[in-house]
DNA sequence: AAACCATATTCTTATTTGCTTATATGTATA
DNA sequence: TATACATATAAGCAAATAAGAATATGGTTT
């Protein structure tokens, strides 16, 4: 597989990492790599409350690593494919390990259910 | 050119990250890609006081992303290439854009004689 | 040994961050 | 319209961080 590394300014880039340092950002922008997830899964998942996801959800936002979409009561957030910094963020996850056993834990639980 | 993308620790990983979101350890270690540098260097190139460069190489040395050479009374840092975090960092620096004018400017400025 | 230089460490201050609680907004449904 | 639920925002606090000042350490040169 190859790969496209267009470079990116360093400002740009340090925020995103400064983003992904944090071990809850990192981990739920690697659960989205393969699955879409609404607010109340993350807040299943991680064991803090849902205004701290929000505001997390909101960095991400804001320096365009996602997108939101609203699906009735529901906000689904997921990758954002078009930032200029999806390369560098692919490439990142590429080296973090699979977290989809907190999906699972989270079906096991019968908690998934609920945003569908 | 292919390229290894072992898995590393989430927690490892976002401690990597989150030295490599400040802009000035991020510059640092672009600059560490080409050159072995001195502390005396990095003072010169970034605008803050030694003491601060001195604790961020420390910081980078503690993950062990960075080593250190003793030569005479100056010490050179370089990229710890035998780090299991060294795939991920290679990674992330092919998208930082070359910082080498920095290195440019001291030598025009004849600083970077000093430390030879 | 004394003076000197480069680097490291310690301590302090100012700022930033991550989280919680409380409240507001927005949507669905009885 | 009233109520319930999902999410967002605001305010406040404790902990973490970045940087400067002062001092310590280690090597070099005389």
């Amino acid at each position: 597989m190859t790969v496209k590394t267009t470079k990116v300014e360093l400002d740009k880039a340090g925020m995103v990492l400064k983003l992904l340092g944090d071990k809850t950002m990192l981990s739920m922008m690697k659960l989205l790599q393969k699955n879409e997830c609404c607010v109340c899964e993350f807040v299943e998942i991680f064991n803090i409350g849902q205004s701290a996801i929000s505001q997390h959800l909101r960095k991400l936002k804001d320096v365009g690593l996602v997108r939101e979409t609203r699906k009735g009561q529901w906000v689904f957030y997921s990758l954002n494919h078009t930032s200029d910094m999806y390369g560098l963020v692919q490439q990142i996850l590429a080296f973090i390990p699979n977290q989809d056993q907190r999906i699972i834990a989270l079906e096991k639980q019968g908690l998934r259910i609920i945003c569908e």
